[in-house]
DNA sequence: GTCTATATTTCGATAGAC
DNA sequence: GTCTATCGAAATATAGAC
Protein backbone atom coordinates (compact mmCIF):
# COMPACT_ATOMS: atom_id res chain seq x y z
CA UNK A 1 0.00 0.00 0.00
CA UNK A 2 0.99 3.55 -0.61
CA UNK A 3 0.13 4.30 3.04
CA UNK A 4 2.96 2.08 3.81
CA UNK A 5 5.64 3.52 1.70
CA UNK A 6 4.98 6.81 3.16
CA UNK A 7 5.66 5.67 6.45
CA UNK A 8 8.68 3.77 6.09
CA UNK A 9 10.02 6.27 4.37
CA UNK A 10 9.01 9.02 7.34
CA UNK A 11 10.83 6.29 9.09
CA UNK A 12 14.07 6.28 7.74
CA UNK A 13 13.97 9.92 7.65
CA UNK A 14 13.61 9.69 11.44
CA UNK A 15 16.17 7.62 11.80
CA UNK A 16 18.54 9.72 10.00
CA UNK A 17 17.87 12.62 11.95
CA UNK A 18 18.41 10.54 15.03
CA UNK A 19 21.25 9.91 13.88
CA UNK A 20 22.81 12.71 12.49
CA UNK A 21 21.92 14.85 15.65
CA UNK A 22 23.49 12.33 18.34
CA UNK A 23 26.89 13.05 15.43
CA UNK A 24 26.57 16.59 15.10
CA UNK A 25 26.32 17.29 19.35
CA UNK A 26 29.36 15.14 19.85
CA UNK A 27 31.29 15.59 16.90
CA UNK A 28 30.23 19.48 15.84
CA UNK A 29 27.72 19.74 12.45
CA UNK A 30 31.12 20.83 10.45
CA UNK A 31 33.44 18.36 11.65
CA UNK A 32 30.59 15.58 10.72
CA UNK A 33 30.58 13.78 7.09
CA UNK A 34 27.63 13.07 5.36
CA UNK A 35 29.68 9.43 4.85
CA UNK A 36 30.00 8.78 8.77
CA UNK A 37 26.42 9.45 9.09
CA UNK A 38 25.36 6.96 6.40
CA UNK A 39 28.28 4.83 7.65
CA UNK A 40 26.37 4.75 11.09
CA UNK A 41 23.17 3.50 9.53
CA UNK A 42 23.91 0.96 7.54
CA UNK A 43 23.71 2.31 4.08
CA UNK A 44 25.57 4.39 1.59
CA UNK A 45 26.40 8.28 1.40
CA UNK A 46 24.15 8.52 -1.53
CA UNK A 47 21.70 6.82 -0.18
CA UNK A 48 20.79 10.26 2.15
CA UNK A 49 20.47 12.18 -1.03
CA UNK A 50 16.95 10.32 -1.78
CA UNK A 51 15.76 11.81 1.58
CA UNK A 52 17.65 14.57 2.07
CA UNK A 53 18.55 17.40 -0.55
CA UNK A 54 21.52 18.87 1.19
CA UNK A 55 23.88 18.26 4.23
CA UNK A 56 22.20 21.88 5.44
CA UNK A 57 18.87 20.39 4.53
CA UNK A 58 19.17 17.72 7.53
CA UNK A 59 20.27 20.61 9.82
CA UNK A 60 17.36 22.74 8.54
CA UNK A 61 15.20 19.52 9.99
CA UNK A 62 16.19 19.45 13.11
CA UNK A 63 16.10 23.42 13.67
CA UNK A 64 12.40 22.52 13.00
CA UNK A 65 12.02 19.81 15.86
CA UNK A 66 13.82 22.61 18.10
CA UNK A 67 11.00 25.63 16.87
CA UNK A 68 8.09 22.73 17.48
CA UNK A 69 9.42 22.13 21.06
CA UNK A 70 9.65 25.44 21.93
CA UNK A 71 7.21 27.40 19.90
CA UNK A 72 3.93 24.98 19.93
CA UNK A 73 1.56 24.78 22.60
CA UNK A 74 2.43 27.02 25.82
CA UNK A 75 0.95 29.96 24.11
CA UNK A 76 3.72 30.58 21.63
CA UNK A 77 4.62 32.40 19.73
CA UNK A 78 2.51 35.03 20.82
CA UNK A 79 0.38 35.63 18.22
CA UNK A 80 1.14 40.04 18.70
CA UNK A 81 0.45 39.57 22.37
CA UNK A 82 3.04 41.57 24.08
CA UNK A 83 5.41 40.42 26.30
CA UNK A 84 5.68 40.35 30.30
CA UNK A 85 7.83 38.86 33.25
CA UNK A 86 4.79 36.75 34.08
CA UNK A 87 4.33 35.51 29.91
CA UNK A 88 7.71 35.06 30.05
CA UNK A 89 8.11 32.74 33.46
CA UNK A 90 5.32 30.76 31.87
CA UNK A 91 7.06 30.16 28.52
CA UNK A 92 9.97 28.97 30.54
CA UNK A 93 7.91 26.26 33.37
CA UNK A 94 6.51 24.95 30.05
CA UNK A 95 9.86 24.95 28.19
CA UNK A 96 11.67 23.25 31.37
CA UNK A 97 9.22 20.61 31.47
CA UNK A 98 10.28 19.44 28.17
CA UNK A 99 14.14 19.15 28.83
CA UNK A 100 14.14 15.84 29.95
CA UNK A 101 12.84 14.50 27.14
CA UNK A 102 15.12 16.81 24.51
CA UNK A 103 18.18 17.21 25.70
CA UNK A 104 20.23 16.44 22.77
CA UNK A 105 18.26 19.03 20.54
CA UNK A 106 19.01 21.40 23.17
CA UNK A 107 22.95 20.23 23.45
CA UNK A 108 22.77 20.45 19.35
CA UNK A 109 21.59 24.29 19.54
CA UNK A 110 23.68 25.39 22.32
CA UNK A 111 27.06 23.62 20.81
CA UNK A 112 26.65 24.47 17.08
CA UNK A 113 25.17 28.42 17.46
CA UNK A 114 27.37 29.78 14.28
CA UNK A 115 25.91 26.92 12.09
CA UNK A 116 22.71 27.45 13.13
CA UNK A 117 23.23 31.25 12.41
CA UNK A 118 24.58 30.55 8.94
CA UNK A 119 21.88 28.54 8.39
CA UNK A 120 19.52 30.74 8.64
CA UNK A 121 21.34 33.77 6.48
CA UNK A 122 21.49 31.25 3.58
CA UNK A 123 17.68 29.84 4.16
CA UNK A 124 16.27 32.99 4.91
CA UNK A 125 13.09 31.70 3.36
CA UNK A 126 12.55 29.03 4.40
CA UNK A 127 13.99 29.45 8.28
CA UNK A 128 11.26 32.59 8.90
CA UNK A 129 12.07 33.24 12.14
CA UNK A 130 14.98 31.45 13.86
CA UNK A 131 14.71 30.31 17.74
CA UNK A 132 17.13 33.34 18.99
CA UNK A 133 15.88 35.14 16.61
CA UNK A 134 12.06 35.48 17.83
CA UNK A 135 13.30 35.36 21.59
CA UNK A 136 15.31 38.93 20.87
CA UNK A 137 12.48 40.27 19.13
CA UNK A 138 10.57 39.64 22.22
CA UNK A 139 13.47 40.41 24.33
CA UNK A 140 13.79 43.87 22.23
CA UNK A 141 9.94 45.06 23.51
CA UNK A 142 11.07 48.65 24.74
CA UNK A 143 8.08 48.80 26.89
CA UNK A 144 10.34 46.43 29.39
CA UNK A 145 12.83 47.94 31.67
CA UNK A 146 16.19 47.08 30.44
CA UNK A 147 17.03 45.83 33.79
CA UNK A 148 14.43 43.05 33.41
CA UNK A 149 15.20 42.31 30.13
CA UNK A 150 18.89 41.53 31.10
CA UNK A 151 17.00 39.47 34.00
CA UNK A 152 14.97 37.09 30.94
CA UNK A 153 18.18 36.83 28.85
CA UNK A 154 19.87 35.64 32.09
CA UNK A 155 17.21 33.15 32.80
CA UNK A 156 16.61 31.52 29.50
CA UNK A 157 20.33 31.16 28.35
CA UNK A 158 20.93 30.03 32.01
CA UNK A 159 18.80 26.89 31.58
CA UNK A 160 19.95 26.35 27.79
CA UNK A 161 23.86 26.18 28.50
CA UNK A 162 23.41 24.76 32.18
CA UNK A 163 22.08 21.97 31.23
CA UNK A 164 25.80 21.39 28.81
CA UNK A 165 27.00 21.38 32.66
CA UNK A 166 24.38 19.50 34.65
CA UNK A 167 24.40 16.50 32.29
CA UNK A 168 27.50 14.64 33.31
CA UNK A 169 28.23 16.36 37.01
CA UNK A 170 24.99 15.84 38.20
CA UNK A 171 23.77 11.78 37.32
CA UNK A 172 22.69 11.50 41.17
CA UNK A 173 19.43 13.80 40.28
CA UNK A 174 15.95 12.50 39.11
CA UNK A 175 14.66 14.73 36.22
CA UNK A 176 11.91 15.81 38.92
CA UNK A 177 14.22 17.11 41.10
CA UNK A 178 16.12 18.94 38.04
CA UNK A 179 13.20 20.59 36.61
CA UNK A 180 11.95 21.68 39.64
CA UNK A 181 15.78 23.28 40.72
CA UNK A 182 15.63 24.86 37.27
CA UNK A 183 12.28 26.84 37.52
CA UNK A 184 13.10 27.67 41.16
CA UNK A 185 16.15 29.20 39.58
CA UNK A 186 14.46 30.92 36.88
CA UNK A 187 11.48 32.00 39.34
CA UNK A 188 14.81 33.49 41.65
CA UNK A 189 16.22 35.42 38.11
CA UNK A 190 13.17 36.84 37.72
CA UNK A 191 11.78 37.37 41.26
CA UNK A 192 9.05 35.75 41.15
CA UNK B 1 67.78 45.83 16.95
CA UNK B 2 66.42 41.94 17.53
CA UNK B 3 64.10 43.91 19.67
CA UNK B 4 61.96 45.54 17.42
CA UNK B 5 62.06 42.56 14.98
CA UNK B 6 60.46 40.11 17.92
CA UNK B 7 57.84 43.26 18.92
CA UNK B 8 56.73 43.31 15.46
CA UNK B 9 56.39 39.62 14.85
CA UNK B 10 54.59 39.79 17.90
CA UNK B 11 52.07 42.44 16.81
CA UNK B 12 51.64 40.76 13.39
CA UNK B 13 50.37 37.67 15.72
CA UNK B 14 47.82 39.71 17.75
CA UNK B 15 46.70 41.40 14.69
CA UNK B 16 46.14 37.67 13.69
CA UNK B 17 43.97 36.70 16.14
CA UNK B 18 42.23 40.07 16.15
CA UNK B 19 41.08 39.11 12.60
CA UNK B 20 40.52 35.39 13.45
CA UNK B 21 38.38 36.31 16.04
CA UNK B 22 35.87 38.65 14.56
CA UNK B 23 35.79 36.22 11.69
CA UNK B 24 35.12 33.51 13.87
CA UNK B 25 32.80 34.59 16.05
CA UNK B 26 30.73 36.19 12.71
CA UNK B 27 30.84 32.98 10.28
CA UNK B 28 31.97 30.45 12.64
CA UNK B 29 35.40 28.99 12.84
CA UNK B 30 34.76 25.66 10.42
CA UNK B 31 33.31 28.27 7.97
CA UNK B 32 35.99 31.05 8.37
CA UNK B 33 38.72 29.90 5.89
CA UNK B 34 42.60 31.09 6.30
CA UNK B 35 42.13 32.47 3.31
CA UNK B 36 39.58 34.76 4.44
CA UNK B 37 41.81 35.56 7.56
CA UNK B 38 44.88 36.73 4.89
CA UNK B 39 42.88 39.02 2.59
CA UNK B 40 41.50 40.78 5.66
CA UNK B 41 45.18 41.51 6.80
CA UNK B 42 46.60 42.19 3.62
CA UNK B 43 48.59 39.54 2.62
CA UNK B 44 48.60 36.08 1.56
CA UNK B 45 47.43 32.88 3.32
CA UNK B 46 50.86 31.36 3.24
CA UNK B 47 52.06 34.12 5.55
CA UNK B 48 49.95 32.68 8.22
CA UNK B 49 52.13 29.82 8.22
CA UNK B 50 54.96 31.85 9.63
CA UNK B 51 52.91 32.57 12.60
CA UNK B 52 50.89 29.86 13.40
CA UNK B 53 51.60 26.66 12.72
CA UNK B 54 48.00 25.30 11.71
CA UNK B 55 44.49 26.96 11.81
CA UNK B 56 43.68 24.61 14.72
CA UNK B 57 47.03 26.68 16.40
CA UNK B 58 45.24 30.05 15.71
CA UNK B 59 42.03 28.88 17.69
CA UNK B 60 44.24 27.27 20.20
CA UNK B 61 45.35 30.87 21.08
CA UNK B 62 42.49 32.42 20.73
CA UNK B 63 41.48 29.49 23.56
CA UNK B 64 44.45 30.94 25.70
CA UNK B 65 43.40 33.98 25.55
CA UNK B 66 39.91 32.94 27.27
CA UNK B 67 41.77 31.10 29.67
CA UNK B 68 44.01 33.76 30.88
CA UNK B 69 40.93 36.07 31.03
CA UNK B 70 39.18 33.13 33.52
CA UNK B 71 41.61 32.14 35.13
CA UNK B 72 44.44 34.71 36.10
CA UNK B 73 43.62 37.36 39.10
CA UNK B 74 40.54 36.58 41.18
CA UNK B 75 41.83 33.48 42.96
CA UNK B 76 41.78 31.11 39.84
CA UNK B 77 42.33 27.84 39.67
CA UNK B 78 41.87 27.75 43.21
CA UNK B 79 45.02 25.63 43.70
CA UNK B 80 43.66 22.57 45.90
CA UNK B 81 40.89 24.92 47.51
CA UNK B 82 37.51 23.18 47.68
CA UNK B 83 34.83 25.11 45.88
CA UNK B 84 32.22 26.86 47.70
CA UNK B 85 29.01 29.02 46.28
CA UNK B 86 30.64 32.18 48.41
CA UNK B 87 33.80 31.73 46.29
CA UNK B 88 31.44 30.93 42.93
CA UNK B 89 29.93 34.06 43.54
CA UNK B 90 32.95 36.19 43.99
CA UNK B 91 34.25 34.52 41.04
CA UNK B 92 31.74 35.28 38.99
CA UNK B 93 31.62 38.62 39.87
CA UNK B 94 35.30 39.20 38.99
CA UNK B 95 34.40 38.03 35.39
CA UNK B 96 31.50 39.98 35.28
CA UNK B 97 33.56 43.00 35.77
CA UNK B 98 35.61 41.74 32.55
CA UNK B 99 32.78 41.14 30.06
CA UNK B 100 32.48 44.61 28.72
CA UNK B 101 35.93 44.46 27.39
CA UNK B 102 35.83 40.68 26.39
CA UNK B 103 32.50 40.60 24.74
CA UNK B 104 33.82 38.49 21.35
CA UNK B 105 35.93 36.45 23.33
CA UNK B 106 32.99 35.11 25.51
CA UNK B 107 31.18 35.31 22.17
CA UNK B 108 33.79 32.72 20.26
CA UNK B 109 33.51 30.23 22.96
CA UNK B 110 29.38 30.51 23.21
CA UNK B 111 29.12 30.05 19.26
CA UNK B 112 32.06 27.45 18.53
CA UNK B 113 31.68 25.18 21.66
CA UNK B 114 32.01 21.91 19.22
CA UNK B 115 35.12 23.31 17.80
CA UNK B 116 36.63 24.18 20.77
CA UNK B 117 36.03 20.54 22.37
CA UNK B 118 37.27 18.81 19.47
CA UNK B 119 40.72 21.21 19.61
CA UNK B 120 40.64 19.70 23.36
CA UNK B 121 39.96 15.93 22.36
CA UNK B 122 42.66 16.67 19.64
CA UNK B 123 45.44 18.74 21.38
CA UNK B 124 45.22 17.54 25.06
CA UNK B 125 48.32 17.50 25.40
CA UNK B 126 48.87 21.48 25.50
CA UNK B 127 45.28 22.47 26.77
CA UNK B 128 45.80 21.19 29.58
CA UNK B 129 42.50 22.05 30.87
CA UNK B 130 39.46 23.03 29.07
CA UNK B 131 36.84 26.22 30.24
CA UNK B 132 34.29 24.00 30.93
CA UNK B 133 36.20 21.24 32.34
CA UNK B 134 37.52 23.31 34.90
CA UNK B 135 34.31 24.45 35.99
CA UNK B 136 33.03 20.98 35.72
CA UNK B 137 35.39 19.51 37.99
CA UNK B 138 34.29 22.08 40.43
CA UNK B 139 30.51 21.27 39.83
CA UNK B 140 31.17 18.19 40.95
CA UNK B 141 32.73 18.37 43.99
CA UNK B 142 29.94 15.64 45.98
CA UNK B 143 29.97 18.36 48.97
CA UNK B 144 27.85 20.44 47.65
CA UNK B 145 24.35 19.59 47.48
CA UNK B 146 23.34 18.96 44.05
CA UNK B 147 20.46 21.83 43.83
CA UNK B 148 23.17 23.93 44.49
CA UNK B 149 25.11 22.78 41.75
CA UNK B 150 22.71 23.51 39.25
CA UNK B 151 22.29 27.11 40.67
CA UNK B 152 25.68 27.25 39.95
CA UNK B 153 25.92 26.01 36.71
CA UNK B 154 22.91 28.02 35.75
CA UNK B 155 24.44 30.82 36.75
CA UNK B 156 27.39 30.63 35.09
CA UNK B 157 25.53 29.59 32.15
CA UNK B 158 23.16 32.64 32.33
CA UNK B 159 25.84 35.36 31.91
CA UNK B 160 28.04 33.91 29.62
CA UNK B 161 24.91 33.38 27.48
CA UNK B 162 22.47 36.47 27.99
CA UNK B 163 25.22 38.30 27.04
CA UNK B 164 24.62 36.93 23.05
CA UNK B 165 21.01 38.48 23.80
CA UNK B 166 21.88 41.43 25.43
CA UNK B 167 24.39 42.79 22.82
CA UNK B 168 22.12 43.56 20.36
CA UNK B 169 18.82 44.62 22.03
CA UNK B 170 20.15 46.23 24.80
CA UNK B 171 22.64 48.83 23.46
CA UNK B 172 21.02 51.87 25.85
CA UNK B 173 22.39 50.45 28.38
CA UNK B 174 25.60 51.41 29.91
CA UNK B 175 28.43 48.85 30.32
CA UNK B 176 27.87 49.54 34.38
CA UNK B 177 24.46 48.80 34.46
CA UNK B 178 24.77 46.00 32.98
CA UNK B 179 27.59 44.96 34.70
CA UNK B 180 25.38 45.89 38.00
CA UNK B 181 22.49 43.98 36.93
CA UNK B 182 24.21 40.60 35.94
CA UNK B 183 25.86 40.19 39.53
CA UNK B 184 22.27 41.38 40.76
CA UNK B 185 21.04 38.40 38.83
CA UNK B 186 23.89 36.22 39.56
CA UNK B 187 23.17 36.85 43.52
CA UNK B 188 19.45 36.35 42.69
CA UNK B 189 20.35 32.76 41.57
CA UNK B 190 22.74 31.74 44.20
CA UNK B 191 20.26 33.34 46.70
CA UNK B 192 23.08 35.71 48.39
C1' DG C 1 15.56 3.32 -2.07
C1' DT C 2 19.98 2.14 -2.24
C1' DC C 3 24.15 1.25 -4.78
C1' DT C 4 28.95 2.38 -7.22
C1' DA C 5 31.55 5.66 -9.34
C1' DT C 6 32.78 10.15 -10.22
C1' DA C 7 32.50 15.09 -10.75
C1' DT C 8 33.61 19.42 -8.48
C1' DT C 9 35.15 22.30 -5.19
C1' DT C 10 37.38 23.95 -1.33
C1' DC C 11 40.54 23.93 2.05
C1' DG C 12 44.62 23.16 4.90
C1' DA C 13 49.30 22.69 4.38
C1' DT C 14 54.02 22.62 2.07
C1' DA C 15 57.99 23.90 -1.10
C1' DG C 16 60.98 27.00 -2.48
C1' DA C 17 62.04 31.71 -4.32
C1' DC C 18 62.90 36.39 -2.80
C1' DG D 1 58.26 37.60 6.60
C1' DT D 2 55.85 37.31 2.69
C1' DC D 3 55.22 35.61 -1.93
C1' DT D 4 53.56 32.19 -5.91
C1' DA D 5 52.49 27.75 -7.05
C1' DT D 6 51.00 23.41 -5.96
C1' DC D 7 49.99 19.17 -3.48
C1' DG D 8 46.90 16.08 -1.33
C1' DA D 9 42.98 15.17 1.26
C1' DA D 10 38.37 15.40 2.24
C1' DA D 11 33.92 16.74 1.59
C1' DT D 12 29.47 17.75 -0.78
C1' DA D 13 26.86 16.57 -4.42
C1' DT D 14 25.47 14.20 -8.85
C1' DA D 15 24.82 10.48 -12.54
C1' DG D 16 23.13 6.48 -13.67
C1' DA D 17 22.58 1.41 -12.81
C1' DC D 18 19.80 -1.88 -10.22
Amino acid sequence: MVRERVEEAKGTRERILDVALDLFVEKGFDKTSLREIAAQLGFSKAALYYHFASKDDILLALHHRLHQLMFVDDGWPLGGQRITVGLWVTMLDGFIDKIPANRQLIALHERNRAAFEALHDKEHERVHGDLDEQLLAALEDPSIPDRQRVRMAVAFAGIMGGLLFSGDSLGGMSNEEMVDELKRAVHAVLEV
